[in-house]
DNA sequence: CTGTATCCGGAATGATACTG
DNA sequence: CAGTATCATTCCGGATACAG
């Protein structure tokens, strides 16, 4: 076997690789709260109070920082209405609607294989933990 | 199957609730070295230093973190050999193929996406940076 | 309602040295 | 080679106050 097989890809953009920009969206893709928020979107537009209340537990301040990163990314559409009081309305480009289907299915698989997880867990602890 | 099985009030294992396992969980699995530990491991058994080089920009003390979380939760599996010097490999089970296929399949989704993700980028900050 | 600005404590991370 | 231990630092993230 050769050394240099450690490709799975020939693609130009490698998260494999430390300065990868690649590296920097998966980040915000999978973060603490970019995949949640991801998720709550992948069921449709959302405004900022509904996400907020949807992904339990994340601040004010992550929530706009996650929303303007996904923005960037283009992954997220911010639609804001000039209304008074102001209404604004997050959903899922088709480039997140892409993303988000995969992350889903992650989770989900995540999900279904808790019991399983848990188990491992109780093993593992006991045979370390003992100690 | 439903239609709608990311409908998370339906699981047991919802990640959207804040104390619930699943979410720990998928923190391992999508973190910041655990996604790019078990994406090297998809193709195939590596030693500890194998996967340094191949992760790159982990340091010691992380891989070895994130590696002992993926075992405790059941995805990766250490085998070591009592030899001199210790030899020890590292190989996704059953259930760490599952989850890192899957994984995979959202980090090839971000890399081909990467022209429009920068592209994207460039319009959003001509737009606000510009100020 | 939809955010931004600031402060601050603790967790996450990295560098280094060390052990088996 | 395969880690662990320790320490310094960074930076994440929550609370709060405030603005449009």
């Amino acid at each position: 076997m050769t050394a240099h097989a450690q490709e799975p890809d020939e693609l130009a953009y490698n998260v494999f690789a430390k300065a990868c920009p690649s590296r920097c969206t998966l980040e915000n893709v999978t973060g603490r709260w970019g995949g949640l928020t991801l998720g709550a979107l992948s069921e449709g537009s959302l405004r900022f109070n509904e996400l907020r209340r949807r992904v339990d537990g994340v601040s004010e301040k992550m929530l706009s920082q996650t929303l303007h990163a996904l923005e960037r990314d283009g992954l997220v559409h911010r639609e804001a209405q000039p209304t008074n009081p102001p209404r604004v309305d997050y959903e899922l480009t088709p480039l997140g609607r892409e993303v988000a289907g995969r992350l889903l299915s992650l989770i989900e698989c995540v999900e279904g294989a808790m019991d399983e997880v848990l188990a491992s867990r109780e093993r593992y602890d006991e045979a370390r933990g003992a100690r």
